[in-house]
Parts: structure tokens; C-alpha cells; sequence
DNA sequence: TGTACATCAGTGAACGCGCGTTCACTGATGTAC
DNA sequence: TGTACATCAGTGAACGCGCGTTCACTGATGTAC
């Protein structure tokens, strides 16, 4: 479980809050937020136990930070798959193919890394910040945010009546984050490949046609 | 936390089997089905931790029972819900209204109960009974046997193509369960009673229309 | 440039906690004769 | 009907475990003069 710890020349460790929020998304990586463990945070980053408590409040402090930091990885997937939707030259046609990236980025990042994508989107947040859920990675965006800018794509084409516009973002997100969390951690966890692939072609076709 | 033991007269118990689990079922009710702790179940049945292994192999064996048995509470629900429908005598309507009244009561119960309902559906399951997911309830149907009979009477009175109908319950099941878990147990935890109940007749719009 | 000092990041030891699980057992119950 | 006996549900005590968190502390660092 534990890792060798790193040597240390200097009394301060430099940067012990980014080393101890590393530390649990790894662990977060691999079992899930439950999995993050103050402790053994601070034991990969080779201080002592209560030393965590001079960055983070407490151990939820931390889980926090963890969800914060998984949902910026997941708006990063997200954006990626965006970025790879190749225009065709139909601009109502580009914005539906890139709300299908977009759940296509979402499914991914479930599959791809479970424990991160429960750390990111199973842990209780702060509602005032729900509506723009999610820290900032890479893209610069939050998961919600990327998903509510191709929804406006898809009103501002005329694909999406505007009077089904407001809460949209709730519609889409819930169909395919169900997909996710029934695959990854639900009663069909351990579905085999072939039938993942079909639910989710099949799912996000639902979503284009009911959005 | 612990609950006055009942007393006992005989030497044996006499159902401690069920008593366990009614104490897990409880505790599941009230955190989810991290909080079902052994120990806490041998306790409110009166009698000595160990005592639990007569019974269920292991924690784990507990968390499997209560998990069953919440699915049957759940499909109880929605059975509860389908029976409310009043035919309109027109079949095809009949069937696209009781998909929905599927849907109201699985979110229903999902908010009613957020505690069973995680653990009825973030539990893994054995595979081998993923497609019959959960126990039987007094309805004597399983959740995903209810939803894939209404999904039956919808193929049969066409409104859902035949070609869509295989694998149409995970898309169905999909949609509605992930709002269920962004409520309950996300990001969108602790959102207003008026945007739930928006959110989720539009979100059996768009179903309606999607599948 | 040198020195005194305040700051505060990390130390070391300890805490209480309750958990799941194993051991060797006991004694009420139901059954066979 | 009475008795001997096997069964096995529940006992009592103990285990090792690792957790989160608090305490009083120390000593490297950066700053003010």
C-alpha cells in the first residue's frame, strides 16, 4: 500500500499541499473517494500524520480538493473529444455531433479511470457551486460549463427549440452519467465491452432525438 | 446510535437471520450501505457480534441481503406507481404513460429513500444475476422486470420499433438513475424541490421521445 | 551586512474509537430409539 | 412415554487494525532594523 517515501533535504517539504492532494487522487484513482486516507497521504508524502492538518482542515477538506481536481481531469477529457469532432461544414450538424462528444468524453473518463470519475461526481459539493460544478483543468472550463456551451451551440442553430433550452444541461448530464454509475459501480458493473459500446451509441442517440 | 436490545426469553433467537437484516435495511435507510455495520445489527438484535456468522458469511453477505431487499422495496414502488395509471383506451398511450409512471416511481423512491436506494443500486451485483437485477418484493417483480415490461407493452403497441427494443432498459434505466444519483448523492445534492420535480418530468420527455 | 526575532511548517507521541473476525465454549432444542 | 444423544445457534473474550485528530513542541526560514 505505502509508498517509499521520498527523501527530504530541507525541514519544509516545499510543496506539501500539492503533494498530499497528489497523493489522494491517487488513491482516489484507484478505489474511489472512500479510498482517500488522510494518513496515507501524508506517509507517501514523507511527513508526519498531522502535518495534512496545516493544508487542509480535515480529511473531507481533502476529498474535496480530490473531487475538485478529478472533475477539472474530466472536463479535460471532455474538451479533448470535443477538439477531435471534425466540422462538416453543417452547422447544425456540428453542434449535435459535438453534444455526442461530449457525452462520448463523459463515458470515457467513467470507463477510463471509475475511481476519479466517483471522486468527481459522487461526493457531495457546496450547491453554490453546483451550477458551475467542478474546478478548472487544463481546458480552462468546468465539466458543466463545457456541456451547457454545446447546448447553446444547439439553441443558437435552431437544433434545440429554445423554450427546451433552460435545464437541459440536467437532461443530458443525468442520462449519460446514469450509464456511467450503472456500469462502473451499479448493479451492471463488469458489463462486457461490446454491450458498454452499444449503450452508449444507443444512449446518446436517445439523448439527440429527446433532447 | 444503538437501540434499546429487546429482550429475550428463549436460549435461541428465532429469526435473527431476518432481524440482522432488518437492522441493516434500517441502517442503509438512514447512510447508504457504507453505514450497514455488523457489529451495530448483532447489537439491535440482542445478541453477541459473532453470533451474525451463524447467519451471513461475512459483512459483505449482510450488504448483499440488504442491497436485495431495497431493490424490492424499489420495485415495489414503481408497482405502487403503474397501478395508479388510468387507462385512456388507447393502448399506445396507455404504454408511453406507465413507462413514465416506471420512471416517476424509481425517482420517487430514489428520493424518498436516498439511503436504500444507494444501496439497492450502487452495490455491485453478481453478473450472472445482472439482468434480473434485484429480489423479488411483494409485487414479485424485480426492478429491471418491471421496466422491461412496460418496455414489452411499448414494442407490442408500436410505439417503440422493434428495432430499438433489445437493450432499450439500459437506455430507459440510464437516464432516469443518473438523476436519481446526481440528487441524492452528486454534485446537484441538496437542489431545490421545484427544479427536482422540473427536472424530472422533462427528463421523461425526453425519454419519451428518445427511446 | 549583521543580528534579533517572529512566524509557522512540520515533529513526536498519544488518544479513543469501533470495526470485522476468530477462538474455544455451552447449553437449549429436536430426534432416534 | 422416557431417555440418550447429536446438532448447532448463540456466548464471552480477545485479536489486530488503522483510522482521524489533538497536544505541546522545535527549529528552519524570511523579515525588520
Amino acid at each position: 500500500m505505502s509508498v517509499p517515501a521520498p527523501a527530504r533535504s530541507t525541514y519544509r517539504h516545499g510543496d506539501l499541499r500539492q503533494a498530499l492532494l497528489e497523493a489522494g487522487v491517487e488513491m482516489a484513482r484507484q478505489g474511489g473517494p472512500d479510498a482517500v486516507v488522510l494518513r496515507e497521504a501524508t506517509r507517501r508524502a514523507g511527513v508526519s500524520p498531522n502535518a495534512a492538518y496545516r493544508h487542509f482542515a480535515d480529511r473531507d477538506a481533502l476529498v474535496q480538493a480530490v473531487s475538485d481536481t478529478a472533475q477539472g481531469l474530466a472536463a479535460d477529457r471532455m474538451a479533448t473529444a470535443l477538439a477531435a469532432v471534425e466540422p462538416t461544414g453543417s452547422a447544425p450538424a456540428d453542434a449535435r455531433l459535438r453534444l455526442r462528444a461530449v457525452g462520448t468524453g463523459y463515458l470515457q473518463f467513467a470507463r477510463e479511470e471509475p475511481g476519479l470519475f466517483r471522486a468527481a461526481f459522487s461526493v457531495p459539493h457546496d450547491l453554490n457551486e453546483a451550477m458551475s460544478v467542478g474546478k478548472r483543468g487544463a481546458s480552462g472550463q468546468t465539466p458543466f460549463q463545457t456541456l451547457a456551451g454545446v447546448l447553446d451551440e444547439l439553441a443558437e442553430t435552431g437544433v434545440l427549440p429554445p423554450a427546451r433550452r433552460p435545464g437541459a444541461e440536467l437532461l443530458a448530464w443525468s442520462s449519460v452519467h446514469g450509464l456511467g454509475m450503472l456500469i462502473i459501480d451499479g448493479p451492471l458493473r463488469g458489463l462486457d465491452e461490446a454491450t458498454v459500446e452499444f449503450a452508449t451509441e444507443h444512449l446518446l442517440d436517445l439523448v439527440d432525438r429527446g433532447i
